[in-house]
Parts: C-alpha cells; structure tokens; sequence
DNA sequence: TTGAAAGCGCTAACAT
DNA sequence: ATGTTAGCGCTTTCAA
C-alpha cells in the first residue's frame, strides 16, 4: 500500500537517460535511437509502470475525461445510453466520469462542481435539469458558470445556457407511430404515461394534437390526459384510471394505446389484460425507448428505436469537436425507427 | 472555450495575499486572519472558483477517487450495487470512477490499466474474472502487479491474488430459500438457471446437494442440473427445457423451482403459465437479487434481498480502510434476507 | 498568522 | 537524437 510510485525519474536513472527521454517514448512524440528505447521500453515493462493521468493533464489543458451526469443510471435508458458513450468515448481515447442526480436539483448542482473540479474537458447532462419544458433558472445560472470554459452537450435542453443540444427528434417519434397505428386502421388513440413538464413528453403530446385532424382521431381529454410517470407501476395506474374514466362517460376503449416508454407500456398492457381484452385484436399497444423489456414482455412491444450506440457516439463526437473549437450545429438530431412487434401487429377494420 | 482557468495564484494576487493563504482556506488545515478570510472567499465566489482536484492529488497523494470495474450497469444487479457504492463513496468524500468490462477478459486488463494510470486510490471488481470458479491466472498475474500499490476488493473471488473479498453468504442465501420452501412442505425442488462455472452459483448448488438428505428432498439431475443464464429468455428456454426432460422419464414437475436470479425467474414464470400449471398453487417460485422486477412480475416473486445500500457501503468502507493501512478482514459476509411474495405463498400438504 | 520556496510527475520548448 | 529547464496548480514545510 504504502509502496512508492515509480516514475519517469527512476526509470531514466535505472537507464541511463534523461526523464524526457523517457517521456519520448511515452508519448511517441519524437525519435529516440532504437537501442535507448529497447532498454527504456524493458524497464517499463520490468516494473509495469503506467504514467500518471494526474501529472500529465497538468501541463497537457487536456485531461481526455468526459464528465456525465445522469439522472439515474439504474434506470435502463440511462444505462444503455451511458454505455454507449463509455464505448464510444473510450474508442476515441477518453475515459467518461459519470455521476447521477437522482433527479435532484442541488444534487445536480453538486456534481457539476465535482466534475468541473475533476477539470473535465466536457460534461454531457442526460435528464435531470435538461429535460423541464421550462429550464430552472438557478441551474441556468449555476451552468453558465462553466459553460465558458467547458463545453455542455444535453440530450434535453437547457434555455439561457450555452449548450449544445443531441436530441431524440419527438416530433418524429410521435409521428411514425402515428403513421404505424393509422395505417393500420386505427382512429380512437389514446395516450398513456409521462410527465406533462418533461420537454419530450410535452414535444410527442402537441405533435399529437397537431396531427389529430390530419389522421380524423377520436380526440377527448379522456383518451389523452392520462399522465403518470415512466415505470410499468404508473402505467398500470394510468390505464386503470383510464378504463375507469372511459366507463364512467360511456365512451367506448381506445383502438390503440401510445404509451410514453416501454415500462410504462408493459405496465399498461397487464391493465389491459385484467380488464380482460386481447392485445392487439382488441387494443394494439405501442411505446418509445425499445429497451430489453419491450422484446421481453408478453406479447413483445412494438416501440420506437433510438439506436443508443449510434446516439452516444454522436454525443461524444458533439463533446470532442466542441473542445477542439469546431464549428458544429448547437442543435443535431437523433432520427428515430419503429421496430414492429405483436402488440400492435393487427389490422382493423 | 478557451478562456483559461482561474487558479489559486490569481485569487491570491486580487486579494493581496500568497497563494499559501488562499490554500489554507480553502483546505482549512490552517488559521487565517478573518478579514483576509472573508476577502479570500469573496473572490472564489465572485469567480466560482474550483482547485483543481488534479492538481491537487499531485501533492496529496490521495486522490480521493476510487475505481470500479463492473461486468456491465446495464444488468440491474450491478447498476444497484454500482449507485449503492456512488452514494455510500460520496457520503466519505471520494468519488467514484466506473468503467465496464462486458465479460471480457482484455477489456478487464485494460481497464484496470486505465483505473492505475488515473492513480486510483483503490479498485472495487465486480462481477468478471471474479466470477470464475477457478481464477484465470494470467489475469491474477495482471491483477497482482498493481496490488502491491493499491487495495483491490471485489464480491467475488481472485485466487492468488492479495485483495479483499466483499461477498454475499451465498450458503445462507441458499438455506433460507430451502428452509421457506421445506417449511411449505415443498420437497421435490428444483434448481434453474445459472453458470456452473460462475462461484456464486456453484456455491448455491453444493449447498443445495449438501441439505438435501437433511431436508429429505427429492433429487434428480432432472431437477438440480438445469444450467442456463442469468437473463429472462434463459429462464423461460431453461424451463422448457426442464419440462421436456420431465415428460420424456415420466416424472412429476416439481412442487417449487429456485431461479438462480430474478430475471431467469420471470422466465421460468412464463413457462409454466405456459405450461398450464399455476403459481404458487402447482409449483412455487423463488430466487435471489431482489431487484425491480420481482416486485413487477405477476405473481410477484419471493426473492433473497441483499440490502445493497448497506453492501455498497460496506464495500467502500472496506476500500478506504485498507487503502488507511487498516487491519481488516479479508474476507466479509453480507447476510441475505429472505422476503416473502405470492411466488411461494402457499403450503402445500 | 503569513510568505517564500520546494516538490508532486509529467511535457515541451529550447539548446546542443 | 537527447539533455536541461521551466512550468502546470496546488500543498506543505520552514522561517519569520
């Protein structure tokens, strides 16, 4: 425990050369006569001496660290997307910091402190303060206070702060599901799940509505003002209180359910089982995020794709480009794909 | 972008002092005069200034960062196990480094390299090579280069080398479901799921075949030798599986199955209500982890509960005794509890 | 109570 | 091709 570090010092002495020799073929930055190298290259290997991080991001500005903060990695659409950017940042030479909120706010704030402490060359934030419809000014404030020094790249958005923003495009979401469940002939719609001040549940709610016309939807607060939370409990709340409701109006179940993720969906479907309907020759289930429970649950949910491998990478290219003062859009976005399963794999008529 | 980092030298000029000065309040280690004081933190205010932690562990020597290497946070265990240790971490100070390894043994070696070169202050190994029934020596090898500097503590096991074991009773773990499922008058049990060659699990199925003549139990390689995964299509094929041998010797399904987690339960669940056979009443479900799904599951799932809070924190507090040079033991238990659901609520005559 | 100065481990500019 | 030197931002003796 107590023992010593070595260092680029020992090793030159053991070989005879100066410390920036050794650095040299370190860094590969210049040329050293091959038979120095051998040697210096021996000892490295004698004593598996790895150079500080530490010592070298002190002269080095860049510290190839990416910080995250998420609100929740034990939540898998964090999981997957922080994964994601693991691997992509690690592909292209950088460690990522990750630290989670837990939806809390001074947590949040806390982090940022942490990460700017631990000089990280980028932060990238994923839920949290980034996805309110309107952004808490006091974390604006606490943000701006680094964003001139370090670049933020948000999946959410993050108003009066100067951010770079890598967003699943909602509008688009909404719409191929929209697209999906009319083309299969259905017309009474209904919504289930998620939060009315989260900014991608609010975007998918008002596509919804502007699409309503369009497609001929049996449009009543009934159908579409069933909020909730993301989890499969909430959403087999929501669509009880949604049966509840419908009963109580005499108004007749829903063709199709768009569920805002898929716990919320699955949640939702064992409503819709217990109120004794089939799924989808009764009501046809779809939902966003396609997350291992959507191919895992009975019957498999059709859900929009995200492609987190191909998003984290975005987000990372986004963070590496912004550091290195590259032009890019302040704004990009993540085209979404339906994957269609059983659950709403049904024609009506 | 570009703009540089404040440092402790330009507070100390605004404010008129050496950068000593401003150093001791920041840290505390020593009296300043209240008015330079208050001056001093003032201008860290007025320019939110932050040390830089990496500079700072140059000197320190502790960093005050502790890595973990985890098999991948995209499986809830270890994303419970992870955040327990983020929070418990962060409550003593320290922050939390983590990096995946995704099963894979090179990418294990390499990221244990990358923790070194960040000069962790200690490493925590979840999951991966000390999952191995017999420790992969060229992995030890790598492990015991840098165990000499840092303390390496992990939850399951690393034969050979000098670190620290964290670990769930898995014998306990084991007697408590066998004591429920016999208490219910279950005699005939079967095992599901798991890796023979994963320590956790092999530890549960010597533990079974050691009580089975004391529990007068019914066994058969039909019922104990189900290996399979640890994932809930696993859990649903290694069911089948067991369902098909059955048939074909003309035995009884058993009266209750332990699932080897909680997702290979869920499995195991849909193949018998597949099969036409109900839960509790036919056969009884039970298995380990505790995590969200056996709460979500219908019926809900008896489960063996790990408190991961408090094996997060014990984990840590291990860490950062041994990297004090403390004396402590190599080896410590964390005591299952066993939480009763519908799964197994059900005696039987 | 405070300042000056050295040192932590590395890189890079400058000489040679 | 290689060594010397300064410096990165902080902490910590040692003096005063």
């Amino acid at each position: 425990m107590a023992v010593k570090n070595v260092t680029i010092y020992d090793i030159a002495e053991e070989a005879g050369v100066s410390p920036a020799t050794v650095s040299r073929v370190l860094t590969g930055s210049a040329n050293v006569r091959q038979d120095k190298k051998s040697r210096i290259e021996e000892l490295i290997q004698k004593y598996n001496f790895k150079p500080s991080a530490v010592a070298r991001s002190l002269t080095d500005t860049r510290r190839k660290l990416i910080g995250i903060i998420a609100t929740d990695v034990r939540n898998v659409f964090y999981a997957d997307l922080y994964v994601a950017c693991e691997i992509a940042a690690d592909q292209l030479g950088y460690t990522v910091l990750l630290l989670n909120s837990f939806g809390i706010r001074e947590m949040e704030k806390k982090q940022l402190d942490k990460l700017v402490e631990q000089r990280v060359d980028a932060v990238i934030h994923l839920g949290g303060a980034a996805d309110d419809v309107v952004t808490n000014q006091d974390y604006a404030d606490h943000l701006n206070k680094v964003t001139g020094s370090i670049p933020v790249i948000t999946t959410g958005k993050l108003d009066g702060t100067d951010c770079y923003r890598v967003q699943i495009d909602a509008v688009r979401a909404m719409d191929i599901l929209l697209e999906h469940l009319v083309a299969n002939g259905n017309h009474r719609i209904a919504l289930a799940g998620g939060r009315y001040d989260v900014v991608s549940t609010r975007v998918k709610y008002d596509r919804f509505m502007e699409k309503a016309g369009e497609y001929r939807l049996d449009v009543r607060p009934e159908y579409t003002d069933n909020w909730g939370s993301y989890n499969i409990f909430a959403g087999q709340q929501t669509m009880d209180r949604m049966f509840e409701n419908l009963q109580k109006e005499k108004l007749p179940v829903p063709e199709a359910v768009i569920a805002i993720n898929d716990q919320t969906a699955a949640g939702v479907i064992r409503s819709i089982e217990n109120h004794g309907y089939r799924i989808p020759e009764d009501i046809s289930v779809v939902s966003y995020d396609n997350v291992d429970i959507a191919k895992v649950i009975e019957p498999n949910i059709t859900s929009v794709d995200y492609d987190f491998d191909h998003f984290g990478k975005i987000i990372i290219e986004t963070a590496i480009a912004a550091m290195d003062g590259k032009k890019i859009d302040r704004q990009q976005y993540i085209e979404p794909t339906l994957i269609i399963r059983r659950s709403s794999d049904y024609h009506r008529e």
